[in-house]
DNA sequence: CACTATCCCTATTGATTTAGTAGAGATTGT
DNA sequence: ACAATCTCTACTAAATCAATAGGGATAGTG
């Protein structure tokens, strides 16, 4: 199973995408926007930071940024790098073992495929098709 | 990551596959085949009957088989009956949602074009270019 | 019938991971 | 100096995983 951490991630992400180049936000602001628990949400943007994905402005004024254009983060980048491999590749070559590879190369061509600026996108259709119409 | 109750549960059904028609292979023996603790393969195996993959013959002279033939059961079968989902198709709409799903299919096709028999077939071929060639 | 090898069921345990929380420190703009 | 921010280490409660334990039920055999 997909764990809190890496979806918590991926919508910090988001939230980062959808405020590029309006300067940075604040780990409470990202926690507001996304429902996170802040404390939590800080470790997972540190981890984030180490990784390469986004940059911290310490003091006031300070928060978060990406460290990179939207379109140039993968999804799949974010959870290879919080999840360890979803199967263990051992010494041992079992017969499972090219399976295992092949399931790990499907799902990992699936999540390299959508990149946050296509998420943005998704989202923006997501919620008009969402948004009820009150007009007559 | 892949839990050991799984690798265990599609390792005993492989040791099943090889018995078939030998007659029904106690758990012991399973456990000894495959290396997998006894009294942990005990409640795999009963979780194995319950989905219907395999039977038990109780009394002495018992023991596991499987409840149809290899090729009509598939590594997929196995998994899904055993793991859970391994996301959580919430009721929530947000934008990640259609990308577990593709995940999701990507996966369960790669582990559901795999059958037991196939499984064994693969198995013979890796053992022949694994045994050392002694002959001069 | 007694014996023994087997499966069957419930409960318990120890280790690990997950999902946070807490508290104090360092940095920066005003 | 102050306040708002990130930074770091440590701690904890709950869940899950990987078994283990102790009987019970069943069936073939002498």
């Amino acid at each position: 199973m997909i764990s809190k951490k890496c979806l918590y991630a991926l919508k910090a992400v988001l939230a980062l995408a959808r405020h590029q180049g309006a300067g940075p936000m604040t780990i409470q602001q990202i926690a507001d926007a996304q429902e996170i628990p802040a404390r939590f949400l800080e470790a997972i943007l540190r981890d984030l930071k180490q990784n390469g994905f986004t940059e911290s402005i310490r003091g006031k004024e300070g928060g978060y940024i990406l460290a990179r254009p939207a379109r140039d983060i993968r999804m799949g980048d974010i959870i290879s790098s919080l999840e360890g491999p979803w199967y263990a590749p051992g010494p041992e070559t079992d017969v499972f073992a090219s399976i295992w590879e092949e399931a790990d190369r499907a799902l990992t061509e699936v999540v390299n495929q959508v990149d946050f600026q296509s998420l943005l996108k998704r989202e923006d259709k997501l919620r008009f098709s969402h948004t009820p119409d009150y007009s007559i």
